[in-house]
DNA sequence: CAAATTGTTGACAGTATTGTAAATAGGTTT
DNA sequence: AAACCTATTTACAATACTGTCAACAATTTG
């Protein structure tokens, strides 16, 4: 009966997405329905239609969103870090780390992304591997950048694979036992990336690597 | 008109769940329609209820396939790495990571248990964990278990985010371009395991934590 | 104040999918 | 050969979801 005031289309966006993101969180990702996002914003379904063209169209949007967001937080906290004292340094990486989970935020990007979501990773991506980059050099002098590259895929998939089964592959090692938490287990995978960054350790990876090369 | 020959009904699920993997690796975990599966297994769809008793009873009796022979593959490389001559360490820790991909039953068992399917997981798991402390103390000796509980939780999750997304971040993170391939990238992890067992290497981690901690 | 714009909604169409029920036939046992 | 078991199928029920359409009302513009 009573119509809904009439958001500016702005808003309304910001409101559904809001919504969505909700959904997803309680849900995964594959549980995105249309009808359940309204139901959570307060309007009828054919609404978000109207505002995104379709469901796709929605999945899109969160996934920009929440990408933006997520990047953010994340390059925000290297360049602090950049700017850490050197004992802060460890605190500070697993604050890198920290922020790639915080707020739902990581986990709603790779589901939407699962979803088939296109956005713009790639340019995400770049942006952090360039700010990593400048953070091993302050910390390491000259480095290769083949190997920063290669660190921030490892610690992405790392993270995807967190936010897909973390819980599951946890409770299966066990990690809820004694003192492996996530939060420790975060702590530990950030020393273990500064070590990585070691002169002596990378000539140690190559001095096998030759060896290995010349096997074959 | 003309129905068909009577299978046991080992043979039948076994054809169920062929054709199941099939699907499954097409269009992905979410897409898995029991009419597509019976589509595939040239069958009509109630067969497949009648053998599983649901969509999710096919799912789990999946999960619980693809994970025994995937865990079958690793462990078997594990035990040939334990054999391994010293100069054959690295391809050897190699093929253990190659052995989670091959045959794409790591990314079904993945999406498997991202569909919720409960399997055994974490005896499974346990296994792996169990091997690859025996592996590391063949290499370097006494060493802490908790690290290669640690260490296989990083590689199961770097696994993980491989599956579920791996494209998509090599493609952002340029890896298409030059030296930088799958196979490339698994040689490196498997260098840096091998390292990171180092002695020299967990004591300096250590030291960091102390220092961390003694800030606290 | 009138008109246009558009955010919003209820009803509906169409499709897809899981699961059920009864019937049929292949294979086995007595 | 008859009877039985069950693998298999056709037809159907029930539900759920996306997207369309026409109408309505809130807000803005002339």
């Amino acid at each position: 009966m009573a119509r809904k005031t009439h958001k500016s289309p702005e808003q309304a966006r910001e409101a559904i997405l809001d919504a969505a993101e909700k959904i997803v969180v309680s849900v995964g990702p594959a549980g995105l329905r249309i009808s359940a996002v309204a139901k959570q914003a307060g309007m009828a379904h054919p609404n978000i239609i109207h505002h995104f063209g379709s469901r796709e169209g929605l999945i899109n949007a969160l996934a920009e969103r929440v990408g933006q967001r997520a990047t953010e937080r994340i390059t925000q906290a290297i360049s602090e870090a950049l700017e850490a004292k050197p004992e802060d340094c460890v605190a500070a990486m697993t604050h890198v780390l920290d922020m790639a989970y915080t707020g739902d935020e990581g986990k709603v990007a790779v589901w939407m992304h699962l979803s088939g979501a296109e956005s713009s990773l790639k340019s995400n991506m770049q942006r952090i591997v360039e700010l990593s980059h400048q953070l091993r050099k302050a910390f390491h002098g000259d480095v290769i950048y083949d190997n920063t590259n290669r660190l921030v895929m490892l610690v992405t998939l790392a993270l995807v694979g967190e936010v897909v089964s973390g819980a599951s592959i946890k409770g299966a090692l066990g990690f809820d036992a004694k003192q492996g938490n996530r939060a420790h287990f975060r702590q530990w995978l950030a020393e273990i990336l500064l070590n990585l960054s070691d002169a002596e350790l990378t000539t140690s990876l190559t001095e096998v690597a030759l060896k290995m090369q010349a096997q074959n």
